[in-house]
Order: structure tokens, then C-alpha cells, then sequence
DNA sequence: TATGAATGAGTCTTCATTCAT
DNA sequence: GATGAATGAAGACTCATTCAT
């Protein structure tokens, strides 16, 4: 029990830590305001850790971004999964959505990257990806144009809960995908 | 009305110039990126005046947050005047979009006004306000449910727009409005 | 008489004097080891001040190696209108270099540029011009090969006086001197 | 005498590279500009080598100006063989300095360390030392004078060859060393 | 009043050095 | 003993803000 201010090695939690601290503190206070001393500071590491383990600030940016990144494509494969179970139902689909927008860390980590993605062209690729899966898993059942139109009111019902503190009813997302979809099941 | 030298030293223009800079660059490379020299740069005056006019760089953000605010208002106001002539049919709507989308100004400007909303409560309430108001105007006709859902809809139009370089075809927003408000145009 | 921190304005006289302190510093201390904050303790201006004139610490050291550089050409200078005076003659040349010997801050600034030059082309060049120069000044009289030993010599006479405590008594130098260039003038 | 594996993490071996790969560094970027992370990389050695075998980095530098110095001494040494054997003629030392001056590592250890020696009193004594060898060889031939001015014209020889890209002819040295030394072998 | 020089706080980044493993 | 992770001191540089002129 060294009384040593150094702490146990472990570089990889390390690693970690300082991802997780900066992903927060992007999705907290943007790409742009984050600071070395204010990861480290919620890392609770030391400022030195932040350099050790990213070359440059931008390079820890990234990886941030990339964390996110993942946290979406981790709801984007729930989805598909759900999807895929119960059929790509108006109701499943804005069932799954309510539930997703339920859990702020996701969707802000989505508002985040999109937030980004307006001026980071990897991201912008990426961010049109998952429209393009989106529409990829409705397309077959919904045709084309019905699928981009669904995938274009799933980004506002998006935006809409990060701006608005009460979010949209289900039966909102639900009849208006129903609708958007052509299918016919409206609800109130 | 002094006919004399006005338009030398108008410190209103100066002002505006500095403020409509500030803008300009806040859309262009964010909110927290701008710096005074920049600004003054951009507007093509001395360092000094950026904090003649304002006390703070906050102070001038502010400023500058306002007039994007009331780039969009401007097309608010707009959208009201043409669904009060045109009547707020999902094909006026859907044109008005469109025009609105191909001015790229106008929707970086929303853009960026909502990107920095999801952090501060007085451009947030703004947003919302902007929501109410476009809700209002169908509610009538449309009813509560189904407007919100196409302001929802737009949003989503809005942003598409800001990651995607193609914009959506009038026809998909169109049809989308009419199917969301309950309408019955369809259109290929 | 303000009792503010502040001094009074005279941006020539500061620029100048950064120059100054780093040049002084460069051949004290050698061009890497410079430091905005060396420079600004030794000439008495706060650290910003180091930055405000010039962008980059390579700006300011190549600044000062100008300024070394312009120490330097003055005794060129200096040396090629005695030598018109009084003849290109052994004698005249020891001389003036005994002289130009006893000034550390002379030899001192030309060895600080010949030392960066080793590895500063754009110095190397300059040095390079110098030993022409001189070459040319001798050569008329004495010949280029006898010229440009002499230049040699002359370059090993400073650094003799850079490493040696005692400078070189001044009837050696006159009688290599007028050994290399083939005069006859040797002296005890 | 063990034969067992001594190759094998042969500690002598690895403080050798260590200080040739800084001996290296200190004479391509100079004294100052070394770091432990550059001389481990070029050693080929892990970081935690270098601060291993040398408490300092102070450390490490002295020992690489000691291996540079030594590398000096074996030309001195060597010089000395050859005009032992070979007569310390003119035409003797202008061959083996043209020699010696076409080895790049040689001169550039020696400019290194000359340079050093200017701000190191440890360094500026065995510069010195060399200079009073050099003249103590010539000055039983060719008397205390111009056996100094002759150490003198070598060290002006060694910069021109770390300044200009073509070396001096060897019979302009050879000329020139016999007009300094007084002896009469002048040759074209 | 208008300008830009002045200042220092705060940022990113590099590294010597220490020390856990 | 050997390694490289850990730490913080120090350096370059940027800029908001103040204020002399």
C-alpha cells in the first residue's frame, strides 16, 4: 500500500478512462470547448495522461468522437435486431424510437456526431451511412422514397428531443410513421 | 436629417458589420471558435473595435446569435405570409421548403441556431417558440397532432440537408406533408 | 506618473529591444537555448511582448541572428574602407583584425552566425559571401589562391580568440599574413 | 573467461550504442536539441535504457562529447604517427589534412566540440591541449611562431570545410602551410 | 472616440525524470 | 536489471481584455 502518488498502471482502463471523460465532455460541451486539463480533470487522471496516451488533442478528439460513434452504431444494430424480430412496423419502429430517445446518452451521443458531422467529412459519411441503413431495412417493404421520408422524421424526432424537455408521444411517432409509410395503422 | 457626413464613422454600421462578421464566422467554423481578431478581420476593422461596441466576446456572440435568430424569423415570418396566401397545403409547404433549403444561408443559420440551443435555455425557448408557431398556423386546418409532426418532419428536412449534398426531392417532401397532415395530394 | 504596470508605448524601442536580448542571449547561451522568457526577463518587457512582435520564436531568433548578421557587415564594412585607406597591406590587416579581436562583442556575434550557419543555409550562404568579399578585396593584389588562404587564416584567428583566453600577439598574425599573400613585411 | 552468454545483453555494449547514437545527434543537431527519446530511437534502445546508464541527461551529453573528443584525439594521435613517419613537411600535414578534412564524421566531431567548447572550460582546456600538441610537434622545425600560426591556419581550414560545399585544394594548403612555416615547397 | 499596443492567464505539447512492474 | 508508464514542470503560442494615446 504505497502511500506513492503514482497510481497502479493499467494502461488500457487508462486509455479508456480519458475516451469515456472527453466522449462526456463533447456531448456536454461540444467537439470545440474541450480542453486537455478539463479531461483529465474528469478522468480524474493526471494532465500529463491525456498526452501520454494521444499524440495531439485532435487525436484524443477523435477517438471521442469515435466512442460515440460506436454508441450509435450500437443502437443502429438494436434497432435492426428489433426490427428484424418483430417486423419493421410503424408501431415497432416508433416504439423502439421512444425508447431510445427515453435514454438521453444516446441520443445525445447521435446529436453529437451529427452535430459534428456538419463540418467533419469523415463523419458526414458516416452519419449518411446510417440514413442509408435506415433506409436499406425499409425500402423492401416501404419503397424508397417512403423509407427517406421516415429516416428524415426519425433526425427531427431526434433534434426534437434535444431541444424540447417533454418528448413526443408514442402515438405521435407512431401514427405519423404510419402515415409516412403508407401503412394504415393509426392510433390515438 | 443632418445631410452631413453620416455615412463616414456610422458607428450603427460599424456595429452592424461587426455583428453580421460574428455571424457569419459563427456558422462557418462554430460558436466557441470565433475570436475577436477574427471577427475584426472579417469585417474589416481595427482589433479595437470589436470591444468598443461589446463589452465581452460573449457579449458579441450574443449580438450575433441574435441576428441569425432573426435571419430565421425572417423566414418564419415569410413562411406565415405564403401559407396565408397560398394556403398552407402540403404543396406550398413542400415549395417553400425547398426554396428555403437551396438558400444555404438561411439553413446554416437555423443550423447553427439550434446546434447552440441544445446548450443555452434562451435560444432553446426560441426554438420552441419557432415550433409553436409553425404548429399554430396548421393546427387549425390539421389539428394538433399531425402539425407537430410535420414541424418535426421539417426539421428533419433541415438537417438532412445540412450532411447530405443532394437535397431531397420536392416530391418526397411534398408527399411526406400531405401523408403526415393527413392530406390527400400524392405525386410522383 | 500612472502607477500602472503598464509602460509607456513606444513599439520601435520594445521590438528593438527583444531583438536585442535575443541576440545577446543567442551568443551567450547558443540559438537553441533561447526562450521567450529569457528573452523577456533579459530585456526587461513582459512574456506577451516576446509574442505581440513577433509571431514565432524562430521569427524573433531570426530577428536577432539578423541582427548578429548586421554586427557582422558593419565590420566587414568597416574593414574594407580601412583597407582602401591604408592599403591591403599584412600590417593594415592585423591590425584592424587585432583590433576587431579585442572586441568580444564582434567576434563573439560572428561566431554565433558561422556556429548556426553550419546548419542555417540561408547563413551559410551569407558566411560564405563574406569570405568572397574579402577574397576579393586581397585578390587584385595578392592573388586568389594567397587570398583565400588568407581569408582561411583569418576565420582560424577568431576562433583561436573564441577558445584562448590570450589573444594571438599581433606580429604573428602581420607575419603569416605576409607569408600567405607572398609580401615581404615580417617583423619581430 | 566465461563463454557463457555474454552477446546476449551485454551491458557495455548497449551504454556504447547509447552514447555513439547521442554523439551522433549532438553533432547533426547540436548539443541542445538531444532528448532521451531521440537517442533511444536512433540507439535502437528503449527509453528506459538511456536514463539507465546515465543518472541525467547532462550525463549522457557529457559522455558523448567525451566519445566525440576521443574521436579527435585518434586524428591527433594518428597526425602525429603520420609526420613522425613522414617528416612534419608542408606537403605531410596538407595531405593529411585533406584528407582528414574529406571525412565528414571526423571534422564535424571536431566542429562539434569546438563549438561546444566555447561555453564548456572542461571542453576549452583539451581544445587548447590540442593546439599546444599540434605546435609543440612543428615547433622544434619550424620555431614557436609560426608553428602557431600554422595550428592557427588548420583550425581556419577545418570551419571553411564545415561551410563550403567544396573543399579547399590541397595544394592551396600545402602553399599556404609552407609560407607559414617558412619552408620553400611551393608547388601549383 | 478609435485604435492597437500591452499583459498575463490559459492552452497544447514535449520531455526529463521517477518508479511500478 | 530492464522497461515503459506516469507525472508535472516548463516551453511556445493565442487571445480576451485593458488602457495609453
Amino acid at each position: 500500500m504505497p502511500d506513492s502518488a503514482r497510481r497502479r498502471r493499467d494502461p488500457e482502463a487508462r486509455r479508456n478512462a480519458i475516451v469515456l471523460a472527453a466522449a462526456e465532455l463533447i456531448v456536454e460541451v461540444g467537439v470545440d470547448a474541450i480542453t486537455h486539463r478539463m479531461v483529465a480533470a474528469r478522468a480524474d487522471v493526471p494532465l500529463g495522461a491525456t498526452t501520454q496516451y494521444f499524440d495531439t488533442l485532435d487525436d484524443l478528439r477523435e477517438a471521442a468522437l469515435q466512442l460515440l460513434v460506436e454508441h450509435v452504431e450500437v443502437q443502429m444494430q438494436r434497432m435492426r435486431e428489433t426490427l428484424a424480430a418483430e417486423g419493421a412496423t410503424p408501431a415497432a419502429i416508433a416504439r423502439f424510437l421512444s425508447a431510445a430517445v427515453a435514454d438521453a446518452s444516446g441520443v445525445e451521443a447521435d446529436r453529437a456526431v451529427v452535430t459534428t458531422a456538419v463540418r467533419d467529412p469523415k463523419l458526414r459519411e458516416l452519419a449518411r451511412a446510417w440514413s442509408r441503413d435506415l433506409i436499406a431495412i425499409l425500402a423492401p417493404e416501404y419503397g424508397e422514397e417512403r423509407s427517406t421520408a421516415a429516416a428524415v422524421f426519425l433526425d427531427g424526432v431526434l433534434w426534437h428531443s434535444q431541444i424540447n424537455d417533454v418528448p413526443l408521444p408514442g402515438h405521435l411517432i407512431e401514427n405519423a410513421l404510419a402515415d409516412i409509410l403508407g401503412a394504415d395503422s393509426r392510433t390515438t
